[in-house]
Parts: C-alpha cells; structure tokens; sequence
DNA sequence: AGCACGCCGACT
DNA sequence: GTCGGCGTGCTC
C-alpha cells in the first residue's frame, strides 16, 4: 500500500502529496514520522492507495505513528479538500487548524494527580513499634490516616512535610495511587432557567429540526430569546446521541453566557476561549474525541472541534466580524460552517439580531432559510435612541466632545446613582476629513466610500480605485476652515469626564485596559458593583454583558466607522448601534440612547435609531447593486510586501502584468484592475504594494482561480503575497 | 523549512 | 591553490 502524506513544512514548495510506502497497520488521518531528504519530519497521512505515479524505487517507507489514535477524522479530511478549493489554503495550514498546537509542539502531557493510601495489611501497633521513636510527625501522620482513605498528596506534603510522605512510601507503611486528571476550566455554576417557549419560539424550534438539513438564518430582536431556541435544539440533537457546536464572538465568551449553557448541559458542554491553559485546552480537545463532550462551546476555530455524528452547528452574532480570519490561514467560518454541515447532512444555524447583509441576501435568494422572532420575550420596548446633531452644537459655540443632551443625561444618571456607558466606535488607524460645521465627509466620486486622508502626500485617496483628491482646507459644501480629522480615543473621553464629574467612578475599558486575562472580568465586575458608575469603552462593551443599572448608553461619535474606507461601513455601523443601544435598561428601569453625529440625516440613523432592519437591508443591498459592489461582485486584494521596496514593486508589476493580459481579454466582467502603493506603505520595515480587482460573478470562480494560480506559479522568493477575497481592512 | 550543490571573491 | 559567501533547486 501506498500512502499519501502531507509533510508538516509551511513553505508552498512542499504544499503537495508526498507517496510513502505505507506500514500495514497504517491509518488513515494518522499523524507520523518521515524520512523527508536527508531529515526526518512529522507528516499525516491523507490517503491510502494501491498505486503511486512515481516508481517504487523512489519511495521511501513511512515511519512509526506519533499517537495510538488517528489525529484526523475522516471528515476533517474531507473538509480539507473543500477548504482548500474554496480558500486556496496549504495542506499544512488546514492540517494545524484540525489539531490543537500542543499535540504537535509535543508538550501535551496528561496530568497525573498523586494520592496517598495506607498499605492493605497495615497493622497499627506493628508499624508504630518499627518506626522511629522521635519520628514524631512520622506517627502524627499514621495516626491521621484512616484505612481505606485516599488523601491527596500535596496536602499531606503540606501538612506534615514531604519528606516524612516520602519516608513512610519508602516503609511501604502508604502506597500512592496515581491517576489522570482532566484539567477542566473553571465555570461559575449556576441554577437553570426553566423557560417556556413562546409561541415564535416553538415555531422555529419545530421549523428547524423539520428542515434538518437545510442552513438556516435566524433573525431574532435582541433580547427575542435566540438563546433559548440553540438549547432547545442542541438538547433534542444530544438526545439522538448527536452532538453540537455552538460558536460565539470570543469577546462574547464571558463567564455569565457559558453558565447558562453548562447550567443546563453540565458535564456535556466544552469550552474553548483563549484563557485556557495548554494543558486545558488538549484536554477539552480530548474530551471532544473521545465522545465524553458532547457540546463545544468557542469563538471562531472551535469549528473545527473534533465532534463526531454533529447535530447541529451554531454562529451566534453570525454578522461579527471575527468569524471572518484575516490572517493566514484565511477563511470564512460561515462556510466551513455549511462544509461540515453538508458532511453530517444536519443544521447549521447562523444567528442574529442584525444579520449581516450576505447572510441575509442568501435568504432573499432563498438560499438559506430565514426564521424570524420579531419581539421580545420580555415584551419590553427597546430603549429611545435620540439623535443629537453635533453641527448644531459646534455652532452654538460647544466644541467639547460631548453634546449638552448627553451631559444632561449623564448628570441625571449621577444623581440618581445609575450607570451610564459611553461608546467610543473606533476602527482602523486611518481617519477621514470632517467638516465639523456642517459635517461634509469627503468621499469617492466613484465609489461612494470615505476617502483616507494620506499624510506621506497630504492626499485623500480612495481604497477601492485609487483615486486621489486634493486634501481638505475648506469644506466644498459650507466653506468652513473647520476641517478635522475624525479620531477621538477612549482616554481623551474618560480624561474629559473626570474633569466634569470628579467624583464619580469612571472606568475604562478597550484593548489596553483588557490585555491580561483576569483584568475583563475585574473590570466587568467593579462595574457590576459601582454606582454611580461611567463606563468608557470600545466595541467589547457592546457584547452580551447584562447590567441592569444602565439607564444611558452614549455613542460619542456614531460617524466614526461609518466614515470608515470600506463599503460595510454602513452596515457595521448598524449593527454596532442596535448592538450598543440594547445594552440600556435592561431590566424594570427604563433606558435611553444618546447617539452624537455630525451626519444626522445618514439613512442610516434613521433606520437605526427605529429599529427597522429590513428598512436599512433593503436601502443598503440597493446600493450595493447599483455601485457593484459585495454580493454583487467580488473584490479580490493582492497584498505584496518586501524590505526591499524595488523587489517589492517588481513582483507586484510582475503579477499585475500577468492579471492585466487576463483583464484585456475579460474587460466586460471587470469593473477594476489597478496596481498602487497600499494604503499604508510601510509596516514592520516592510514595503507594501497592492493589486486591486473588482469583477462581476458572471465568471466566478474563474477569476478568482486565476489570481490564486498565478500567485502560486510566481516565484517571488523575497516577497510575501499574500491574496484576500472580500478584504475589510484594507491598511 | 532545511540541506546540498555550485559557482565566484579573499586569503593562507 | 582553498575556504566560504549565499543563489538555486529539491525533498516521495
């Protein structure tokens, strides 16, 4: 037999099958060691086949197995031929998704716990005679011991010192027993809800196990109960003896939302976030093999959790941008979602309050199928958004950052010893000119995006065609001199707060301030204890985190990211308002959002400050169409970056030269081709150069392909390329 | 990724 | 004459 393996190397040159003459006991999906040239390297075993191309002569024998099992599933080795095709990934780079990184670095070792017993034919006076008289806490400690007890020991270590332990092991007066033990991660334990569906719910529950092998999108209000229905469903799978994935954004993964799901699942439910120790994490891994764990629970790449006979899979907050991986490897968990879905022939779930405009164009298309909770299972009224208009506050001479709407508010939450969050909607490095007056944004007569100001050449330039203007003096709408750049930071907020309320708590929190494992949660919870308290944050205070004492959410400034260069602007900015606004009054208290613009006639705030998504959808898709862009087309970014920046610009030339001779036969299906210093030119001493397609989906996939093969067929051995399908950041 | 092969400059 | 620089190419 032959064996087809994958050599565990990063490098494209090596990215293909290499034939091995297999052992007989050899298993598919296997992890082994091979002879590769002059070394030997771990590889896994992708196939078995009677046959090679190449001559027996050539091959060499493949080595011994690393684990007693085989590493792979067999659906996980078909889902790297998938995900290969449609992402154009390595070999490798799928194979180091499927496993954790510990069992390849080699340092997951089980954990061994050691306890101390007395010996069976323990006689009490024989043994007290034998031992040493002045041994005394060598008697304390046979004294202390009951037959037929198990002490751990490191407490008796503790207790009477390690070496009296190790005397009396050394007597055989104690025995130890060692066994393994699962390092589970601690999870708060909590009493489970019982709640009776409402009649929408039970609707879509029953909907949705009637269409099992369907995908399905729910769009369900916030606060609609989404949660209740992935119970419901993952516990009707696990009493077929199937089992689940839940995936949630990981800022999401919070203490309080995993008790819910282990209050109801127990012992069934596996959790992997990015606090877990190695250790933990194997061993939850483990647990997912071996059938113990039944529900894995984790942000995006717990989709690649080793469950077998899968019952359903679940993209809470499917619009998060997370699911989405920007760097290597790049893929959409959305479809890997729908792989191994159509592989286990069950349910994959994506769900939202304000779905993200792909998923819900496909259930337009009847694509996926579209299950709707339009209200709230506490039939509470969601909180007033008002829209403050921050022109109208620049010109009646408030040039501070907050509007006197919201400092009244603020001082109302004061005095009534509430809680107030304010929202800083930061995104991205690269900012865009405002006219603060009448609050003109520039943007691309092209494109309809917001133009980047460049301060290298003092342009403004646009991302998607590399189109350039002339930076901002006045504003070409009023003629005001008083052009700024739209960036404020969350320190300046809580700076300017301190001075306004010098007495109130003013907590902040955003990347910097949450760094260290544990400093979430404390924040989380002084919060949870302050009041009054103010709340400072970035997008991770818009997540899940449930304070009933917040009567005020204030947006700073709701332009920020949508003056962001990229054409979901519009729609991350939507779906980050009704996000933020949901976090006021929760509970018997009754919210209000304060929402600051420059730009309070966008369509987009009027849509969000009425709740109205299927108004916004329906508004945003238009454009789409009629601009062409995303679903509507594809846009395709080769990045190429080098030290050296001629090397850098000739294999960009190089791969451009080879898209344009394609673009100049298939002119009618693009829409641009265009080569350009990237955005930012220079990162990490690195010189970086872009290619930017847009095209039409007439030819799709072939364009696509296109650009991957030549990419791959080009030998740029000092530049990386890297290629992006749909790229958000374009820095 | 490594490792060998191979073809030119500086040196005992 | 040869030691060693790293460009090029291959690994079943």
């Amino acid at each position: 037999m032959i064996a087809e393996v994958i050599v565990d190397i990063t490098n494209d040159q090596v990215d293909k099958v290499f034939d091995y003459i297999a052992r007989p006991d050899t298993v598919v999906g296997e992890r082994v060691t091979v002879p590769f040239g002059k070394r030997f390297i771990e590889g896994y075993v992708l196939r078995l086949k009677e046959k090679s191309e190449l001559s027996l002569t050539l091959l060499k024998p493949l080595g011994q197995p690393k684990d007693d099992y085989p590493v792979l599933l067999p659906e996980f080795l078909a889902l790297n031929d998938k995900m290969r095709a449609l992402f154009h990934l390595r070999n490798v780079d799928c194979m180091r998704l499927f496993i954790p990184t510990q069992l390849r670095n080699g340092k997951a070792k089980p954990l061994y716990s050691h306890f101390i017993e007395l010996t069976e034919s323990f006689d009490d006076q024989e043994l007290l005679k034998n031992t040493r008289k002045n041994a005394t806490k060598q008697i304390e400690l046979i004294k202390y011991l009951r037959p037929d007890n198990l002490y751990a020991k490191t407490e008796l270590n503790k207790k009477f010192g390690s070496q009296n332990v190790t005397k009396l092991l050394e007597l055989g007066v104690v025995c130890q027993v060692t066994t393994a033990i699962h390092r589970a991660p601690q999870f708060i334990k909590r009493e489970d809800k019982q709640v009776i569906l409402t009649n929408d719910q039970e609707k879509v529950v029953n909907s949705i196990l009637k269409n099992r092998q369907k995908v399905h999108l729910l769009f369900g209000v916030t606060g609609s109960g989404k949660t209740e229905v992935y119970m419901r469903i993952i516990a009707q799978v696990l009493s077929e003896g199937k089992t689940a994935i839940l995936l949630v954004p990981e800022i999401s993964l919070t203490p309080q939302v995993l008790a819910t799901f282990t209050a109801r699942f127990g012992e069934s439910v596996a959790i992997l976030h990015s606090g877990l120790s190695d250790g933990e994490r194997f061993d939850e891994w483990q647990r997912m093999r071996t059938g113990q764990a039944k529900i894995a629970i984790g942000a995006r790449s717990a989709i690649f959790s080793p469950m077998q006979n899968l019952g359903v899979i679940i993209l809470d907050e499917e619009h998060d941008p997370s699911y989405k991986s920007e760097t290597n490897p790049r893929y959409d968990t959305h479809e890997v979602a729908k792989m191994r879905g159509e592989y286990n022939k069950c349910p994959v779930i994506f769900g939202s309050a304000t779905p993200s405009l792909d998923s819900f164009y496909q259930a337009q298309q009847g694509e996926i199928l579209l299950h709707t909770l339009p209200n709230r299972a506490n039939q509470k009224p969601m909180p007033n958004i008002e829209i403050v208009n921050m022109c109208d506050e620049m010109r009646a001479g408030n040039t501070s950052m907050f509007s006197k709407r919201l400092l009244d508010e603020l001082e109302k939450v004061v005095r009534d010893k509430n809680q107030a969050m304010l929202f800083i909607n930061r995104r991205g490095f690269s900012s865009y000119m405002i006219c603060r007056e009448c609050g003109y944004v520039a943007k691309c007569e092209d494109c309809d995006v917001s133009l980047v100001y460049h301060k290298e050449d003092n342009l403004l330039k646009c991302h998607y065609c590399n189109r350039r203007y002339k930076a901002l003096t006045n504003c070409p709408n009023c003629g005001s001199s008083y052009i700024r750049m739209g960036a404020i930071g969350t320190q300046r907020v809580v700076e300017e707060l301190r001075e306004r309320f010098p007495n109130v708590e003013i907590l902040r929190m955003d990347f910097d301030t949450t760094k260290n494992k544990n400093s979430l949660n404390e924040l989380l919870s002084k919060f949870g204890q302050t009041k009054p308290c103010i709340l400072v944050g970035t997008q991770m205070i818009a997540k899940g985190h449930d304070f009933p004492a917040v009567t005020l959410v204030g947006i700073i400034n709701a332009d920020m990211s949508l003056h962001f260069s990229d054409y979901r602007a519009p729609e991350r900015t939507y779906q980050l308002i009704t996000q933020v606004a949901g976090r006021a009054g929760r509970a018997d208290k009754e919210g209000i959002v304060i929402l600051q613009t420059y730009t309070p006639r966008h369509y987009i705030y009027r849509f969000a400050s009425n709740y109205d998504y299927l108004g916004f959808y329906k508004k945003e898709i238009n454009l789409r169409e009629v601009t062409h862009f995303p679903p509507f087309s594809k846009i395709i970014r080769v990045l190429v970056t080098a030290e050296n920046k001629d090397e850098a610009r000739a294999t960009t030339a190089r791969i451009y030269s080879k898209i344009q001779d394609y673009f100049s036969i298939h002119r009618d299906e693009f829409l641009l081709c265009s080569a350009m210093a990237s955005p930012v030119t220079r990162i990490e001493k690195k010189y970086r150069f872009q290619i930017l397609c847009r095209f039409l989906l007439n030819t799709e996939p072939e364009i696509t392909n296109f650009i991957f093969d030549t990419v791959s067929n080009d030998k740029h051995p000092k530049s990386l390329v890297f290629v992006e399908v749909n790229p958000s950041n374009m820095s």
